[in-house]
DNA sequence: TATTGTTATACTCTATAACTATA
DNA sequence: TATAGTTATAGAGTATAACAATA
């Protein structure tokens, strides 16, 4: 498992490397382009990424200009995209398609479905 | 897939600790235990472990009294286990027997087996 | 020329601890 | 007390480059 995850992550970080993106960073802007306002640790605990490394990952994307905070708490901000972050995961969205299809090959579409389910059982056992 | 492999390495790497092992050299150990005899550089290609990262692996596992070389050629060495290299194998795989009904108890055994195969699949793709 | 073992090095991912400010 | 954000730090895993000795 740790060796065919291995591969599929290779393959999609060398996939977002055009873009100048990390895995974690198109996760979360993803994420974002998803539902905008969550705060950051509670994208991270969607994502499993802890409080303490999300901290520099969105002041990555903040400074790249591509998420802004919108102060909703006086501890916290909401996050969300801003035009060039639209454009970006745009883009992040083709770009992992590309990579499934690449990746997944082997697979039919059911037994790629059932891949995922099976994945989904062991993750939250 | 990387956080189903992230919660099932994590279960791993507890369990092995146990007899203060990391994964990889639990992993070296056993392929040691199934055919003495190998070179570093052969057990490396097969487990997807470096050259450069083998050599202070093989070089700790031999400091602990669980490996010794024999000389083969005269740029690498055959490696075998030790008495203490047995008996600790033997806890491995004990321990990781144990591991895979706690992480795959969701799964059955039909599923645990197929998923083997669809990830060996992607492995080979 | 190619292979083995080795050292040094660096980058990523992940994890914990501790702190401040706020709820 | 609990939560959000932050900083610093440490442990793994993984990758490349370079070298000596040997095939």
């Amino acid at each position: 498992m740790r060796r065919a995850s291995g591969v599929v992550m290779a393959d999609l970080a060398n996939t977002l490397g055009e873009l100048d993106l990390k895995i974690s960073e198109a996760s979360v802007l993803a994420v974002i382009g998803d539902g905008p306002g969550r705060t950051q640790s509670s994208i991270g605990r969607r994502l499993g990424i802890q409080r303490a490394n999300m901290a520099p990952l969105v002041a990555k994307l903040e400074q790249r200009g591509l998420v802004e905070r919108t102060r909703s708490d006086g501890r916290s901000s909401g996050l969300s995209l801003t035009e060039a972050g639209s454009a970006i995961v745009e883009r992040v969205r083709n770009l992992i398609s590309q990579h499934e299809v690449r990746v997944f090959t082997a697979l039919t579409p059911d037994e790629h479905e059932l891949l995922r389910k099976l994945l989904a059982k062991i993750r939250s056992a």
